[in-house]
DNA sequence: CATGAATGAGAATTCATTCAT
DNA sequence: TATGAATGAATTCTCATTCAT
């Protein structure tokens, strides 16, 4: 029987709706506005319906947080393939950049916000933080057998091209560059990665 | 008498007894989770005390803010004797990240946030966020003009070091570097600057 | 199914009971004594469920002054059929007083309270009294036509009747009659009406 | 030694700036207005000081009600002196509705305003209250002795001009009378009374 | 006599969550 | 599955009143 399946389509659409209107929500005017109503009025549901998916606030809060992470590690992947190691890690740079500019919502729940105390269970999340970091090491020392970062520790290289990259990321993703006209940022942006190559 | 004095004294600790424990109360659970009446408990006193020195919530936030910017531009403008202009630069970053070392809850506040809405009256606070802007560029002309920075415009050149010192900052103030053991995150910040340095 | 019908009767008698306990309420309290817990004392239910069927405190005192009006306009025009003008001002007085009477809960909030300022909509309400008194003002010119008020201006008469009225009225309403008798208040005023109708 | 009057002429003036501070906002913005800081801020005084020379806010208004009679009578007994009975009746029909226009404050506070319930003294006030009243009847017989109110009871007549008076003070001290040019307000006055006067 | 500091009680309003239908 | 009604706890803020100095 098709029916299961189908039941079990319609239950993930509807909690994909109510993910996608709190995330919404979150980015245009910050976690403590997004209230239940708000969410249910979005979707065109009533509030207790939220309830038949999710058991609370907090968990809706932290699936995001777990489908932002999963997006995030599928686009570090996805730069694995390739093969100079130089290059590769300024496409890792660049990738992690481009998160940022395209799912702000994502990265500031991810990387800035705060997040409920409650929700200790994020380890997990973490655990894929975890990775991503673990790849740039990685790809640091595959640069470093190339013949790059000469004379700098793997673990310097790691931090600071990390809060390199975290700090252009939020800067923009907490709208910090409005003193820079809007349509020069990407080749600011471009422009910064290039000069951190200098380093290398 | 030094009644008068004395009174005024007192009025002034309570101020600060208050600012101190939003603060405190801000940075660890984050602005939409401080209210008043946890800043009264924390201080011991009654919630309508706190009106007797605040005229509202907004007006405490806005007092720390103003008070975080004016320690923050104090320690930017001790930075200026230095007369290597490259030192200076290098001074410069050291003191912003130190600024989030010695005072993390504040550069939360400042600089990691997001603030009510309401409290425009701020102009006057990212004045101050711009005059340190400013500085850095200025710094970064001055450098140039010794040499360094060859071939690098200057916005790039100074958006480039504050997105590095900023998400250097906001990684330790939020606490991202667990993954690294404590004592080590300073060395590794110094090694951070002085890779940076490779690029000037 | 009439399961929609009788959930719309269930909300409409929800208002009912809040607009008429908050009637009861402000009548013996005053307007600014009457809270929103007292109110939903009165009725047996929390506080927060008011606010599922009025927005806030004004909306329930401008609902209360919306329908006072109503009936009270009601009443007015069941008179205009009378034939003779002056049978027919009389008439009036007698309904408007009878209004008082039946209704002192919402003469006091009509025509004696002090309506809170914000409630600047009333404009609505104010006109349904203009109405009233424009009714009385031609209810005089057709009993002038008649022979009678000779020598007296139609505003002067006008405003005596009202004054005259709504000083009976506004005694009976707030209790000053305790000197007289209660059973004998209801003679006193018919009394007083064909008193005032020697002045014809 | 004249030391205790003074202090005694200085607790008296120093009630009375309380007591018009207190007047004079409740006219303003209405009872439920007036608190004590505003008193005290008005006066130029701590809130703590209005305490020394009142029980509490009540006491305050008690006292203005009892000082608002005070004046209203004096002005009644003075109008006693006149001879014709019929000319004295007007005159304290005019006299009653001159202090409305002279005092509107009190005139509220003392004939419409509800007062807080605690005070049940008032009986005091109302014995000033039915003092008027036996006053009204009083100059009714002996109006009726000169040949009017023929046919009129006496109770009635004086129900009917007291209402008469009410009505129009009442209307005019709580601005009931916008649709009515200010200026003519007064003619419009002086025309009900004698328009009254037909009934007599 | 005068005050400034302090507070407890109470105001309107919001919201996450539960539950009978 | 979906909902609308209901609520308790929490929020910011105000105010009459007390009291040590």
């Amino acid at each position: 029987m098709g029916t299961k399946e189908r039941k079990e389509r319609q239950k993930a659409e509807m909690r994909e709706a109510v993910l996608s209107a709190a995330l919404r929500l979150f980015s245009d005017q910050g976690y403590e506005y997004v209230t239940m109503r708000k969410i249910a009025d979005e979707i065109e549901y009533s509030v207790g319906t939220i309830y038949l998916y999710f058991k609370d606030k907090d968990e809706i809060f932290f699936e995001l947080h777990k489908l932002g992470f999963e997006e995030f590690y599928k686009r570090q992947i996805a730069i694995q393939n390739v093969k100079d190691p130089l290059q590769r890690l300024k496409e890792h740079g660049l990738a992690y950049i481009q998160f940022a500019i395209d799912q702000p919502q994502y990265y500031d729940l991810m990387f800035i916000s705060r997040i409920p105390a409650k929700t200790i269970k994020q380890k997990q999340n973490w655990t894929s933080g975890d990775r991503t970091y673990e790849l740039l090491k990685l790809n640091i020392v595959q640069a470093k057998e190339a013949g790059y970062f000469k004379g700098v520790e793997v673990e310097v290289a790691a931090f600071s091209l990390w809060s390199f990259v975290h700090g252009i990321s939020s800067l923009f993703v907490r709208d910090r560059l409005t003193t820079i006209p809007m349509e020069s940022v990407k080749s600011l942006i471009a422009g910064s990665l290039s000069f951190l190559g200098r380093a290398y």
